[in-house]
DNA sequence: ATGGCTTGAGTGTCAAGA
């Protein structure tokens, strides 16, 4: 089973290339983020066009999450249990033998704010509800964009990004803690690359400079960690035309 | 310098992202 993550940012924005990336690389499930539409507005049947079924949980103008896979998708689950405000970051879907959750953590703005109050409570909503899910499915995937560069090693500039959002000990400690209740980072299974990213600012050259940050992450439960054979970045995405300032990522894991 | 792009909303220009 290939599993990719991408956060569109915008699937309108993003159709085109969505498309097209489905065709080449031919993903069995993807979870998206930041669809930024209502479910009226997603694109159900290009989906079942070309092989994929489709979950949606969106909202107008901000957030919104999707599954998509090629086998069908039961048991949907939508929405962190006690985050009730209707901002729509989360999704789960149960594919073959896998439970796939996909989520969008809130990006904080900064330390100290409301919205770093927010995302420091969801976070921890979510590894309350990640530990009973885990016990329905123990074989269980994590896949989205976490807001959070879990080490210096995913910073071009660790200094300069020195207790900031996204790289602060408190969302690290959060996500230190998710780790310890039994997943594993699918990425750090293997050898990778130097200065491996997954998000670059629009702004500033970012990307040709490749000044990024790890922040899209897939965790897979320790059960579902021995089948993983293959993590990577799909860069090629980010350096096209009116990109997504994400990039995917894809994990291989074995068939049961 | 709190900027720099991009998106959605909506037709002014701002909020939000990370």
């Amino acid at each position: 089973m290939k599993l990719a993550t991408w956060n569109v940012n915008s699937l309108k924005a993003r159709g085109g290339q969505l498309l097209e990336w489905l065709n080449e690389e031919a993903p069995d499930v993807v979870c998206l983020q930041e669809t930024k539409t209502e479910d009226a507005g997603f694109p159900y049947a290009a989906m079942a066009d070309i092989g994929y079924h489709a979950l949606h949980s969106g909202q107008k103008t901000y957030n919104g999450v999707a599954i998509l896979s090629r086998r069908a998708l039961f048991s949907p689950h939508y929405d962190l249990p006690g985050m009730d405000d209707g901002q729509k970051r989360l999704l789960a879907a149960t594919v073959e033998d896998v439970r796939v959750v996909c989520v969008y953590v809130p990006n904080g703005q900064a330390v100290g704010s409301q919205k770093f109050a927010y995302k420091l409570a969801w976070l921890a909503h979510l590894q309350a509800w990640l530990d009973e899910e885990k016990r329905r499915h123990p074989r269980l995937v994590v896949a989205g964009d976490f807001n959070i560069a879990p080490e210096d090693r995913d910073v071009y500039d660790p200094e300069g990004w020195r207790e900031q959002v996204l790289c602060s000990s408190e969302e690290r400690a959060a996500f230190r803690a998710l780790l310890a209740a039994g997943f594993v980072d699918a990425f750090r299974l293997f050898e990778q690359p130097e200065k491996s990213y997954t998000w670059w600012d629009y702004r500033m050259l970012a990307f040709r400079r490749n000044h990024g940050l790890r922040i899209d992450h897939v965790l897979l439960s320790n059960e579902l960690a021995t089948r993983c054979r293959a993590a990577r970045i799909d860069k090629r995405l980010r350096a096209k035309e009116r990109p997504s300032d994400h990039a995917p990522v894809i994990v291989e894991l074995d068939e049961r």
